[in-house]
DNA sequence: CATGAATGAGAATTCATTCAT
DNA sequence: GATGAATGAATTCTCATTCAT
């Protein structure tokens, strides 16, 4: 009975293995230095059977970057349809971003790295729309915060916007999961950095 | 004699040219998925042609980056032994920092992307190097502050580090020189967020 | 016992039934550009359940052909075997080899387009045996026909041999079975153009 | 001088032998069967370096098929411009296909094998065009004739122009130049099989 | 200094085939 | 009988690099 659960279970659970395994060589190595064969070896195989399970290389990168959007933006648009206010937005949406970030690292790592050069190609269009949708997100609420007094009116919002978007995303090139910082630790310090500053305040 | 000493002088500047159009496509493309014959076709030449003033392509990227960080340490030493506080320190080093981006914006783009994987190979030790005296550089600066009341001490000082750091460079791959804003306007844009933070304060 | 009837009935069956399918698309996209999962993709299987029923690819041509030749050569040995004069087993030839292009139009296509360079193999010796009886057939009708006066003296007669296989066979890269013409209707319309040429006879 | 004659000359000469060495091997394997390898075996270099001179091995057969399709037209064009009758046509044409198989033999074994798949890419339109251009100048002059009564009224003209057709080209796959028929001697004789049958008249 | 031509070591991808289930 | 997964050899193509001219 059991067996019969787990070759259920099984079917889509090699293509993930799979993908699991390839991410975590693209984000080591980046997707143009990573040869098929590296992923293979990797993943106990030889190159060519990887063709059993996907199209091409190209077409990994593209489900696992789409597999981390999809989520990404399920986890976005719950922050975004809260109804909260500008800095708990900001805070909802960078606590969101670690936890992301703590999930599907290697994507994120690869994004990161990547998405300029692929989004290039029409296959991955869908990169360019999140990144707008993006932009929208943070610039509207950065935008909504100074008109509602919560954040400075003298922020150059557009710098803003770059400031925390790379701030965020970048910590994915250092982070490992399961460190002694939980993601939601790293958010809290972060949002205080970003919030309220390093500096000690002239009281 | 004008001829001898104009082509004295042109030999350094044509390498100059050259390494100026390789450092903009290695940026642009990546080191990796940037083709000799790529750099070659950008300068006017065939790519067998640049073989005869550089070695390999490695030795370009070398090149490239070994210059740029040679310029980066002169300025942040004479930063460093200047004798700031803290926040002084700091505010130097960054606007430093964005004054390097302005000059060497594909220098930099290159040494965020690639430095990672160069550092492992032994030609390109100084990479690592580089990265530890800058640790040493942002880090003991960071420490220095808070043992000095200058900065907040409830800091992860290490998470400020990478922050700070990021934070900086990244500006790299979006910063256009010759935009509406100076490096200096940008880095005390980015100073002030860092420093005082994005939120009013409540008084 | 129906049941062992059916079953027994239907193994050839399901075999010829196999082949056909892989003669359409060998015959449509050639053999070499025919891979075993279009095959398999066409006759509604996996690739490798192919091979419960044949050995390789190769032995799938090979059935196809053989089988195409047997069939052929029986028509074609009755044809030379009932002491006709020159001019009738020359018809009589043409109309059955429309006959074969109607019922194995697959085969003939692959017979065609693949022979010379299958032949090249032993297990394919039996192409070029059958290429010479060919060759012996209607040659030999043809040089009768010169003596016996039935063809004009001034031919040359392995040019006109050439010149007859190629128009007959080739017919089989256009043939659609079912058409408004039928294999004999065809057949005839050809020995008139060959027998008696296209041009109106100056009497 | 003769030095730099010959490397004035040897520039697109270098292309043409490789491209007829290319055609060569295709005409005897197929295009498919052709591994890039065995024509630069063949041409004395390593498989990579064919790439110094052509895209892809499909731009090889473009090329190849495209010179002669350039070549053939041009003499068909003079041929259907000069105002002859029907007769003297197909006997212009004829003669003339027999000159370019003399001259092309490779292009024209490779057009016959290989036009109908490889047309079915947009890069090769043209060849579907020729196509289009061919049936129209056979088959416009084969229904002049035959209203001009210079070709028998009881053809089947279509089957006629698929005759003729079939039978000139397909003379490719076993011509050898330089044998001991000339190219305009074949014509001749295939002319007069076709015009005048190989039967003898009943006078 | 630069070109044209070639090398040779991979790279991604394809495909006939095998085999345990 | 058929499936899913894998193998391994071959194929096209890329690219850094070399070198005679």
């Amino acid at each position: 009975m059991k067996k019969t659960q787990v070759a259920a279970a099984s079917v889509p659970d090699r293509r993930r293995e799979l993908l699991d395994t390839a991410a975590e060589v693209f984000a080591a190595h980046g997707y143009n230095a990573t040869t098929v064969r590296r992923i293979a070896d990797t993943a106990g195989m030889l190159a060519g059977s990887l063709y059993y399970h996907f199209d091409s290389k190209e077409s990994m990168v593209d489900e696992i970057l789409s597999t981390f959007l999809d989520e990404l933006w399920q986890g976005y648009d719950a922050v975004l349809g809260a109804g909260l206010g500008p800095r708990e937005t900001i805070e909802a949406l960078v606590t969101e971003s670690f936890r992301e970030i703590d999930r599907h690292r290697a994507a994120v790592a690869i994004y990161q790295k990547e998405s300029r050069h692929l989004a290039a190609q029409p296959r991955f269009a869908y990169l360019t729309e999140s990144q707008r949708k993006f932009e929208q997100a943070w610039l509207g609420t950065l935008q909504r915060g100074v008109a509602e007094k919560a954040f400075r009116a003298d922020l150059d919002v557009r710098l803003a916007y770059r400031f925390l978007r790379d701030t965020v995303w970048v910590a994915a090139s250092w982070y490992r999961p399961g460190g002694q910082h939980s993601p939601e630790e790293i958010a809290r310090q972060y949002l205080s950095m970003v919030l309220d500053g390093i500096a000690v305040r002239d009281t």
